[in-house]
DNA sequence: CTGAAAGCGCTTACAG
DNA sequence: CTGAAAGCGCTTACAG
C-alpha cells in the first residue's frame, strides 16, 4: 500500500492551529485575515513535509474534478493524436488532468461515454460530435456544462466551437489545381452531413462552377474504412469516370486510402492524376511524389481550445462567454498537385 | 449549472430505509442480510431514476479514484497511439478511466508527472520508463502501486512488464536481409540503456557476427529528433560508410528519418540499399517500395498490459503477481528488404 | 433482517 | 485574527 498521506488536520494539529486556518492559507484566502507570522509558519511546514490536498476530497466538497475530457473521432489518428499531445500538456500546467475517448462517430457510443463522464463529474468537454448529435450537444450545453466543440459545429447552436475555415481552405486547394492545370478533379468524400464536411464539400462546389468545370463527387461511408470497402469504392469511382486528371480528398485517411488504389494501379501522380488532401500527414511528404495538402493549423487549435475551455470553467455559472472561433488554413503545395 | 443529482440519500428517504440498506444492494453485499422484496424495490427504483453513485464520495471513502494513467514516450507516436486507443476501450469496459501523458524520455519530466498522479491518487501505472529510471519505478513499486512497464523494462527489477522479444525479434529480421543478399548493413539505434534498445542491438550483434559480416553501428541522441539534427547525422554515417548497402531502423521515427535522407540522395531502395525497420508504420506501406519492418502485435500488447493491470488492481497488498510477459514480434515482409 | 453513526479530507458560513 | 462545526456522498463496523 502507499505511505499514508498527511491530511489538513493532521498539519493542524502538528502547528496547533485550526484546520479552518491552515485551509484558508492554502486556498489563499488569508489576506487580511491570518497573521503574517501563522502565514509563514503554515506554509513553510506545508512545503517541509511536502503536503498535497486530497484531491478526491476536495471534489467532494466543491463538486468539482478538476478532470477535462477530450472527445475525437479517433484518437490513433495523427490529426487528432497531434492535438491530443498539446492539449494534454496545456491541460496539465493548469491544473486539470485530461481524460480522451474515440466516438468513431458513433452516436450511441458517444452518448454512453457522456453520460459515464457526467456520472463522474468530469468538470469539461471538448467534443468532435458525430453526425446526429445535435440534440445531445444541446443539452449538455443547457445542462451548463462547459463545453467547446471542435472540428466541426452546429450552426443552429449557440455553443463554442474552433474550427477551420474549411470553405475557403478547399476552395483555395481547388483553385491551386484548376491553375495547375486540372480540369476534371473529382471531390472523394464522407457521407456526412458534419459541418466540416458539409462546408469541404461547398468550398469544392464553388471552385468547379466558378471555373465552369463538371462537377464529380464520391461520397464514402465512415464505416466502410473499418472494412477496407473504402478502398473498393474508390476504384469503382475511377471506373466509372475515366477522364478524371485529378483527386482532392477530404480527409487524411481517405487521401490514404485513395493513394493505395492509385499506387497499386500505377497511376502516375501528377501526370496522370493531380492529386491534393485536407489535413497534412507524415505519409504525404514520404510519398513519392510528395502529397500537396491544405493543412490545419495544430498548436493554433489547441491554443485556442484550452483558453475558451479555461474561461468556461473559471465562471461556471455564466453561458455568456459563447466563442466561435475560426482559424485559417495553410496550403502546402508539394509535387503532386501541378503539372511540370 | 448541471441538475442536481439524486443521492443514495435521497433513495433511502424515498423509499424508507436506511443508507445502509441501498449501499448494501448497491455493492452487491446484501445477499442473506435484506429480504428480496427490499432488494427488488430498491433496484426497480435506482433503475427508474437512474442513479450512479458519485465517484469522488466513493473514492474519498475507499481511497480509489477508478482512473489508470497511461504514460508513454509520446503520445503522437502512431505506434503508442495505436495501443492507447485499445487500453482505452478496455479500462472503459472494466469501470476505469485511463489518463496519459507524454514522457518525452524525460526522467524529470516523468518525475513530476507521477508525483502529480500520486498527489491525485491515481489508482494504477502503466508506463514506458525513460533511461535512468530505475530507482523511481522502485520506489513506485515499493510504496504498493499497482505498476506495469511496457516496451521495455529493468532486469534487476522484480516488476511487472510487457514487452516483445527485442532480440530474437531483430535477429530474424537481419537474417531476412543477409540471406535476402545484403552484406553491410547498418544499424541506427538511439543513445540509449533502455532495454529494449539493448536487446534490439545484441539482436544485430548476433546476426552479425554469426554471418561473419561487419559491424556498423549508428546511436542517436533522442532529442536530436526535436531538432531535426538526425537527419544530418544519419547522411554523415552513409558519407562515412560509402560500402553499406542496408540499414535497419530500430525505430519507426529513426526509419522515417533514414527514408528522408535516402529520398532526397535518390538512392533506390533496395538495389543500392535494402531497408528495414523495427515497428510497422502507414508510411511503410504506402512508400515506393513498401519497406519491410517487424511489426510488434499491438493488440497482444494492449490485452496483456490490462490483464496484469487488473490482476493487480483487484488484490491490493499482494505483489505476488509479478509477471514478465514476453511476445514475439511478426516478420512483415515487403518489398524494401531482398534483391530482385 | 435493518439502521444509526462514524469517518474519509476537505471548504466555508458563522460566531467570537 | 482564529476556531468549532456542518456538510459534500459515500462505506462499513457495530448494535439490535
Amino acid at each position: 500500500m502507499a505511505k499514508k498521506k498527511i491530511s489538513i488536520t493532521d498539519i493542524a494539529k502538528d502547528l496547533n492551529v485550526s484546520i479552518t486556518t491552515v485551509s484558508f492559507i492554502l486556498n489563499k484566502k488569508a489576506k487580511g485575515k491570518i497573521s503574517e507570522e501563522v502565514i509563514k509558519k503554515v506554509e513553510d511546514y506545508v512545503k517541509k513535509v511536502g503536503y498535497k490536498p486530497n484531491q478526491l476530497a476536495q471534489g467532494l466538497r466543491t463538486g468539482k474534478s478538476n478532470i477535462i475530457v477530450f472527445m475525437v473521432e479517433d484518437i490513433s489518428d495523427a490529426f487528432f493524436s497531434s492535438i491530443a499531445r498539446l492539449m494534454e500538456e496545456k491541460s496539465y500546467q493548469n491544473g486539470y488532468k485530461l481524460i480522451f475517448c474515440s466516438t468513431e462517430n458513433d452516436p450511441d457510443k458517444t452518448r454512453d461515454l457522456i453520460q459515464m463522464f457526467k456520472d463522474r463529474q468530469v468538470d469539461g468537454y471538448i467534443i468532435t460530435p458525430p453526425d446526429g448529435f445535435e440534440k445531445d450537444i444541446k443539452s449538455l450545453a443547457d445542462d451548463g456544462h462547459p463545453l467547446v466543440l471542435f472540428d466541426r459545429y452546429f450552426a443552429d447552436l449557440d455553443v463554442s466551437h474552433v474550427v477551420i475555415n474549411n470553405q475557403e481552405s478547399t476552395f483555395l486547394s481547388l483553385k491551386h489545381m484548376i491553375e495547375g492545370g486540372f480540369r476534371n478533379i473529382g471531390f472523394v468524400t464522407l457521407e456526412s452531413g458534419q459541418s466540416q464536411m458539409v462546408d469541404r464539400l461547398e468550398g469544392y462546389d464553388r471552385a468547379v462552377s466558378l471555373y465552369g468545370l463538371s462537377n464529380y463527387t464520391l461520397r464514402i461511408n465512415f464505416k466502410d474504412f473499418k472494412t477496407l470497402k473504402a478502398y473498393n469504392i474508390i476504384e469503382d469511382f475511377l471506373d466509372e469516370n475515366p477522364n478524371l486528371d485529378g483527386l482532392f480528398f477530404a480527409t487524411n485517411y481517405l487521401a490514404k486510402s485513395g493513394l493505395r488504389v492509385l499506387k497499386n494501379r500505377n497511376i502516375t501522380i501528377p501526370d496522370q492524376v493531380g492529386v491534393m488532401s485536407f489535413d497534412d500527414n507524415e505519409v504525404f511528404e514520404l510519398y513519392t511524389p510528395q502529397i500537396s495538402c491544405l493543412s490545419q493549423p495544430i498548436e493554433s487549435i489547441a491554443e485556442k481550445l484550452m483558453e475558451i475551455m479555461l474561461k468556461q470553467l473559471k465562471n461556471t455559472n455564466s453561458n455568456g462567454h459563447i466563442i466561435h472561433s475560426e482559424l485559417p488554413g495553410n496550403l502546402v503545395i508539394r509535387q503532386s498537385s501541378f503539372k511540370n
